[in-house]
RNA sequence: GGGCGAAUACCAGAGUGGCCAAAUGGGGCAGACUGUAAAUCUGCUGGUUUAUACCUUCGGUGGUUCGAAUCCAUCUUCGCCCA
């Protein structure tokens, strides 16, 4: 398999250095790609690198992660990053360890092979290198000027942005740089992959490698992420779409590729699955045959999460949705077994009350769905909800949002399924 | 250290004594239409038992006034320029 062919044809690549293709076809070469460790799992933005460093292992080559422990801490100013948090070392630690697992459900950390995957953090060489040092070995190599060329350097100082910019992210550049160079020296990392907003940094560490130990390195990016209607991609209602079921259920992960848009899935499908190009170029043809069926919203949903979760995770998720999105929902709620119940509904919000709360009749259903469960943060929003036909009980519309609560509300006299617009569910238990 | 300017709801940004819960745009949410899509149209977007009403809000504090986002004082933070 060669990597930049593969790559352009899932149109991956956004900018290439001149001689990264003759470097990964003279020999196995290592790369290596940055990922902040903010928290404790991965988010589906990050796995366009990730897919990258997979396709890159799978052509043979050695791939290294890289937790960025030290930049972190600095806040890169491509990104539009407010003030960034000190991690301490205690999470840090535990956040990569978490990443890591995360990233051997992609790459291959554990086999003997020559290509086995490899993760640094870049905190462990850059705690103990001082301010003098950094500043003497390192800076004496980079003109200001040529930092100061960086388009993420001048978007800051040029007038359209009154933010300024600190000292501390104006070095970001540097840093990275050393990253590289460093790799370069200890593992002969001779290519950085990264997102098309990391171009800048990454020249930076080439321009390094070749100042300072004279050697040639390389630097291949791919595209920003986009949807079609120009939304940022990877956010929903409730946050990030995160690799981890803990923040976010498998259920909700699904659902999240399924409802990618037509326009948007051939596109996606090509960067998030290792499908091959003919099985992908039938499934283009299926949808436009029929795009009422969303054969390739349901592939892609299906390929990513079976490889993030699992397939049993993936059988659920489907069951869930063809309950919840069956137009005889109503019925089927009712006739379920609570295991089945309890299965679909599994990481769905749920809230516990007392049983008396809803049996009683006396407790208003805003006082109820506030106060007692915190579904919504207003009663004055769960009110304008109501009158807009947003608010189901059951499945069952719900107009009059201070109407009381009644018993048989209760499915297996114990559960409460509360909907909130068409795809968001809570799941109220009465104890 | 000196000079100038700014701080308004999720963001951007109007408002410069009462008509201000605060224009407009973006974003978000919801409804209709659909295919759990897109586009389009509609509604909502500080809180309150449903409001032509009340309460809380325009960087902090204190003041002037019948009345302050708007005026004054002071503090804080930020930006720009000079040194």
């Amino acid at each position: 398999m060669d990597f930049i062919e593969e790559l352009t044809w899932r149109g991956m690549i956004h900018q290439m250095m001149p001689g990264t293709d003759e470097q990964l076809k003279k020999e196995m070469t290592t790369a290596y790609l940055g990922i902040d460790p903010t928290a404790d799992s991965l988010h589906i933005g990050h796995l366009v690198g990730v897919m990258m460093l997979k396709h890159f292992q799978r052509s043979g080559h050695k791939p290294i992660a890289l937790v960025g422990g030290a930049t972190g801490m600095i806040g890169d100013p491509s990104m539009k990053s407010q003030e960034r948090n000190l991690l301490d070392e205690e999470t840090l630690r535990h956040n990569q360890e978490a990443i890591k697992k995360q990233l051997a459900k992609f790459l291959d950390f554990d086999s003997d092979a020559p290509n086995a995957a490899v993760m640094v953090n870049n905190y462990d060489w850059m705690k103990n290198f001082s301010f003098l040092d950094f500043i003497r070995d390192i800076g004496k190599h980079i003109t200001v000027n040529y930092m100061m060329a960086k388009d993420s350097v001048k978007k800051r100082l040029s007038g359209d942005s009154r933010e300024g910019m600190s000292f501390t992210e104006f070095s970001y550049q540097l840093v990275q740089g050393y990253d590289f160079l460093n790799l370069y020296n200890e593992y002969g990392c001779r290519l950085q992959l990264g997102g098309s907003d990391q171009w800048g940094n990454i020249t930076t560490g080439t321009e390094l490698i070749r100042r300072t130990a004279g050697g040639e390195a390389f630097a291949l990016t791919c595209p920003l992420i986009t949807k079609a209607d120009g939304g940022k991609f990877g956010k929903t209602e409730s946050g990030n779409v995160w690799l981890d079921p803990r923040y976010t259920s498998p259920y909700k992960f699904y659902q999240f590729w399924l409802n990618v848009s037509d326009a948007d899935a051939e596109k996606y499908i090509k960067i998030f699955t290792s499908l091959t190009k003919e099985e992908i170029e039938a499934l283009v043809a299926e949808q436009a045959a029929d795009p009422g069926q969303r054969p390739l919203q349901k592939r892609l949903a299906k390929e990513v999460t079976t490889m993030v979760h699992s397939a049993e995770d993936y059988e659920m998720a489907v069951e869930a949705s063809q309950i919840l999105f069956s137009n005889k929902a109503q019925e089927i709620l009712h006739k379920i077994d609570e295991a089945t119940l309890l299965s679909v509904f599994e990481g769905v919000p749920t809230f516990e009350v007392e049983k008396a709360d809803i049996t009683s009749g006396e407790t208003k259903l805003t006082d109820l769905l506030t106060e007692k469960a915190a579904v919504f943060p207003s009663k004055g929003e769960m009110r304008k909800l109501a009158q807009q036909g947003g608010l189901s009980i059951n499945k069952e519309k719900v107009a009059d949002a201070y109407a009381p609560a009644t018993a048989d509300m209760l499915l297996q006299d114990k559960y409460m399924l509360v909907q909130k617009g068409k795809k968001n569910y809570f799941l109220i238990i009465a104890k």
